[in-house]
DNA sequence: CCCATACCGTTCGGACACGAACGACCTTCC
DNA sequence: GGAAGGTCGTTCGTGTCCGAACGGTATGGG
C-alpha cells in the first residue's frame, strides 16, 4: 500500500489501483464508518454498467439511430416470437406505459406490428415485421462482437467468475418472479 | 492474494446455473456463432445493473421521492463541494443540457443554488444548500448500509475481485479523461 | 479595436421512464 | 344475467436523457 504520488505521476491505465474519483471519496469519507468495500463493488457495477452501454450505444446502435431500448425490445422479440404487450413490457424491462410508448416508436418505424387478439379483446400482440427481424439479425452479430471484445480484456475463466457472482447478486435482490422475464441483453 | 477456490471440477450446469431467460436464449441462437461466454457476462452486468438500482431507489430514495440522478447529483456536490456546472454534469454522469434539468429540479427543492461566477461570466457555480447536505447525509449512510446488505451475499474477496474486474472492464471503455469525473455512486 | 473562434449554460425537439388513473374488456359470484 | 371486481393497454403529468442549435461571454490575432 505504498501509494505516495508522486509529483508528475500519471496513473496509467492497467493498474489495479482505485480509480481517481474512488481516492477522493475515500478521502473525504473515511471518518465516516462505511463499507467501502461494498462501495466499490456496487458503485463500480453502475460505472462500468452505464460506461458499456455508451460504449454500445455509440458503437453499434448510433448508426441505425437506435436507442438502447428499442434495440432490447427488438431482440426480446427476435428471441421470443410474438407476445402480448404486458410480457413484451416484462421481458424488456420496462413498466407498461413506457411499453406503449417504446412500441409506437417501433412500430412508427415499420419494426413490429400490433394487433389486437381475437380471444381476448384486452390483449394487444405485438410482433417483429420482416424488416425488424432483418435489422435485428444484422444488428445482433454486431452486437455481440463488441460484447466480445469488451469482455476479453479479462480471462475467459474471469468471464466465468464475473457472470456467476452477479447472478448471484441478481437472485438476492430480485424476486424469483422477475428473473424469468427481465432484461436479457 | 489470488487464492480463489478453484475446485477442479467445473460447475455442472443447473446448480450455479443460466437464469431462465439465459436457456431460453442458449437454446434459440445455439446456432449462430456468437460468443456466449462475453454475452453472459456483458449482460448480466445490465442485469444486474438494473436490478439493484431499482432495488435502491424502492428502498432508500422512494421514501424521499428522490430520483436516481437527483441522488448522485446531491451526493457529488456533498464530496466534491461547489463545482462549476460542466464539472457537475461530468461528475454525475450526465449531458449538460440533461444537468440544467437535473439542476433546476433540486434547485426547486431547495437542495442546491446556483449562481454566476464573477470571473467568468459564462461560468455557473452550483453549491448545496443547508437543507441539501441535511439530506445527503441523512440519506448516504442508508444507501450505503443497502449495498452492504446486497454485497453481502458474495465473499469479501469476490467483492475486491468484482470490483477489480469491472475496473478493468471500465478502463477498457472509457477514455482516460472520463474516468475522472465518472458518477461514483 | 474588432472580429473570428471557442466555450459556457440554456433551449428545443424527440424519446424514454414511471406512478396514477381511465375506459374497455373479461371473469366471477350471486 | 347483471353487477362487482380484476386485468389489459393507454393516456396524463412529471422528470430524465441526449444531440443540435442558440445567445452570451471570454480570448486571441490581425
Amino acid at each position: 500500500m505504498s501509494d505516495a504520488p508522486r509529483p508528475g505521476d500519471r496513473h496509467l491505465p492497467g493498474e489495479d489501483g482505485l480509480l481517481p474519483a474512488e481516492r477522493k471519496v475515500q478521502e473525504e469519507l473515511a471518518h465516516l464508518p462505511l463499507d467501502f468495500r461494498a462501495m466499490w463493488a456496487i458503485s463500480n457495477l453502475f460505472r462500468t454498467s452505464a460506461a458499456i452501454r455508451r460504449h454500445m450505444e455509440a458503437r453499434v446502435l448510433a448508426p441505425d439511430r437506435l436507442s438502447w431500448t428499442s434495440f432490447v425490445g427488438l431482440w426480446v422479440l427476435w428471441v421470443w416470437g410474438e407476445m402480448e404487450a404486458r410480457e413484451f413490457a416484462a421481458a424488456v424491462g420496462i413498466s407498461r406505459p413506457t411499453a406503449t410508448g417504446v412500441m409506437t416508436t417501433l412500430e412508427s418505424r415499420g419494426f413490429v406490428t400490433r394487433r389486437k387478439d381475437p380471444k381476448d379483446g384486452r390483449m394487444v400482440i405485438v410482433e417483429l415485421t420482416r424488416v425488424g427481424r432483418v435489422t435485428i439479425e444484422d444488428l445482433f452479430p454486431k452486437f455481440n462482437a463488441e460484447e466480445s471484445s469488451v469482455a476479453s480484456h479479462l480471462d475467459p475463466e474471469q468471464q466465468d467468475d464475473l457472470a456467476a457472482m452477479l447472478r448471484s447478486l441478481l437472485r438476492a435482490v430480485a424476486p424469483a418472479s422477475t428473473q424469468d422475464s427481465g432484461p436479457v441483453v
